[in-house]
DNA sequence: CGTGTAAGGAATTCTGACACG
DNA sequence: CGTGTAAGGAATTCTGACACG
């Protein structure tokens, strides 16, 4: 029973010039973006950003929203409204996940 | 009907740095499989090569083997050999596709 | 607030070659 | 044959700052 999944998806490998690329932002953006906190890319050694796919998907969807006038203050507080709604929701699982396993499947 | 499913397994998006990090070979080593055939990264403009997720999974397979003692030469005889293999089948599955856009469900 | 840019430096990557075997 | 390495150069990335607004 391991933490996190880790798919392709989130597994971070890409460097911020191909990001630039692939979301067609540009490198002062990008970095901007972490500086508000809203994203979190990993770093090598010598200190280069790495970011996962799930990541670029993140920056286009912020992108979007600054494009229609949100702030990135507002953007991030949206963001840990959702992340809390998501806790909640795993925490459930996982008190389901250990009620299920003492006494068996209660659904029904 | 495009042609060739994008997804997040084959973009080539990852450099050779991080390719070294997550298959533990050299970028020596990385570098002389693509001199002998066995795997084909893409180059963004400045020429720095971009590996995707599936280039790593097989590079490990690459390495494997030459553990084992096979020869480039003949890793990439086998390569070709799946190749075609796949390629007859995708072929087939084409053709059946064909006449059952033709004729309806042919099948049975 | 969000983004562009020039600046200087450091990390990353590239190629061709020599070496060993 | 497969891999290490030193060499020199070019591409990539980093940070902090000034600018505009």
């Amino acid at each position: 029973m391991a933490a996190a999944e880790s798919s392709y998806k989130d597994k971070k490998v890409i460097t911020i010039g191909i990001v630039r690329e692939l979301t067609g932002l540009s490198e002062r953006q990008i970095r901007y973006y972490e500086e508000r906190k809203l994203i979190f890319p990993d770093r090598t050694p010598g200190g280069s950003r790495k970011y996962s796919f799930s990541d670029i998907e993140l920056l286009m969807e912020i992108a979007n929203k600054i494009e229609d006038g949100v702030q990135t203050y507002e953007i991030r507080q949206e963001m840990i409204r959702e992340k809390r709604a998501m806790d909640k929701k795993t925490h459930h699982k996982m008190i389901q996940g250990q009620l299920n396993a003492q006494f068996g499947i209660q659904k029904r």
